[in-house]
DNA sequence: CCATGCAGTTAACAACTGTTCTCCGAGTTT
DNA sequence: AAACTCGGAGAACAGTTGTTAACTGCATGG
């Protein structure tokens, strides 16, 4: 509880420390501010002028309000991608996994509305450089969530690529499933619509081998 | 085939007709710029210049941008309603109507790439009114759509809530197979996907009721 | 301890925005 | 043929935008 900031003698990496606030202040100033806008509306002075810096002291942290967008892109995604993975390693298959994706999804656009509205807006918004990077996390996202259905039992006799687009769709699906969190007050009815969708797919996922063997027995 | 536009004593309603002319320049005009930015970065002095008439112009058709928006919502999606009924009536069950619903989907982005981008774009735009439009029209579609089930033996069994459930499922693919669409350069992979993840859903729907018969019997 | 690096400031720039008010002229109605 | 309607033009407004330049002061590394 001793003294670390009105330090006479600062701490060294006082210099890092202070610039890494202040480009945090600037990512969340933007964040409010995109709750009620789209990114390529949102204007430089506008973010400055919200955290109590001068304009010119945005260019010391981004090149744009394009590269802000990017960053956001990292901060709202990057730490999901060990939560998801996971949540689908420690549950088993069935009702019980369905529970606690959509739990996670919506503890998380609990947690982080704003993060989450981002996304959802930008997945498809006017920021050419902001869409790659979402697309390529969720793209990532999908990957991660193939290779755990590769590795579970119920994955024998998939290809590749069906695996690749079963995982797709449960990412889409959790993408839109947040969005449509955002746009209501109760939560409750939009978790189950969420959970009866997965479990219909869940079914259709139990038969996708039943008519088309392919080329494998068993 | 006499002369209509250029007459000294001008044709009746010419007054109105040239109102919706320009009126729908100005609709082109705003499709074409939001083809590189979100509705709520669009200027109306922009919008008029593309077009060549006076900013104050703009009042005469709409009262600001977001209006426009609406506008163009209606526009994108007015028209789709009748085909995308007539076309799930038209087919049968099974792999023929996923390939007609795919190709439905291809042909319309194909034929409209700014309609259904900025539908994809403005669903979760940072435009509350325009939001509120395609929520309505979407919400719409999955009714007209699970109305379609309905009619149809394969919904014996199903809830009205459940058959909804299933619409909307099939309605956000749509949208998201659109937006897949036009971000690649080569159509017949998405297209690809998309069949597989209708064939996925369609397998998930026969076995719906295997699980849980609920009330009915057979 | 001093010289360098660099986050942040100040000032100024040309360009752009939405909106108001006034006016014009051609289509419309009587 | 006169009176009216109304889509559009023109000018002007107060604010805003992104970007440049030159500056200041403090934490840092030699």
């Amino acid at each position: 509880m001793s003294h670390t900031l009105d330090d006479p003698a600062p701490a060294p990496g006082a210099r890092r420390a202070q610039k890494l606030r202040t480009r945090q202040a600037l990512l969340d100033a933007a964040l409010r501010l995109l709750e009620e806008q789209s990114l390529s509306s949102l204007g430089l002075r506008e973010v400055t002028r919200a955290v109590g810096v001068a304009p010119t002291a945005f260019y010391r942290h981004f090149r744009d309000t394009a590269d802000l967008g990017v960053a956001l892109v990292e901060e709202a995604l990057g730490s999901l991608h060990t939560t998801l993975v996971a949540t689908l390693a420690a549950t088993g298959d069935g009702e019980e996994r369905i529970a606690a994706a959509v739990e996670l999804i919506v503890a998380y656009v609990r947690a982080y509305p704003a993060h989450a509205r981002f996304i959802a807006r930008e997945q498809h918004g006017g920021v050419r450089r902001v869409r790659e990077a979402i697309g390529a996390q969720l793209a990532l996202f999908a990957r991660e969530v193939a290779a755990q259905f590769a590795r579970e039992p119920e994955a024998a006799g998939w290809s590749e690529d069906d695996l690749l687009m079963l995982a797709r769709m449960y990412v889409d699906h959790m993408v839109m499933t947040a969005s449509a969190l955002l746009e209501t007050a109760d939560a409750e009815p939009v978790a189950d619509t969420a959970r009866r969708q997965l479990r219909l797919v869940g079914l259709g996922r139990r038969h996708w081998l039943d008519t088309t063997p392919a080329s494998t027995d068993q």
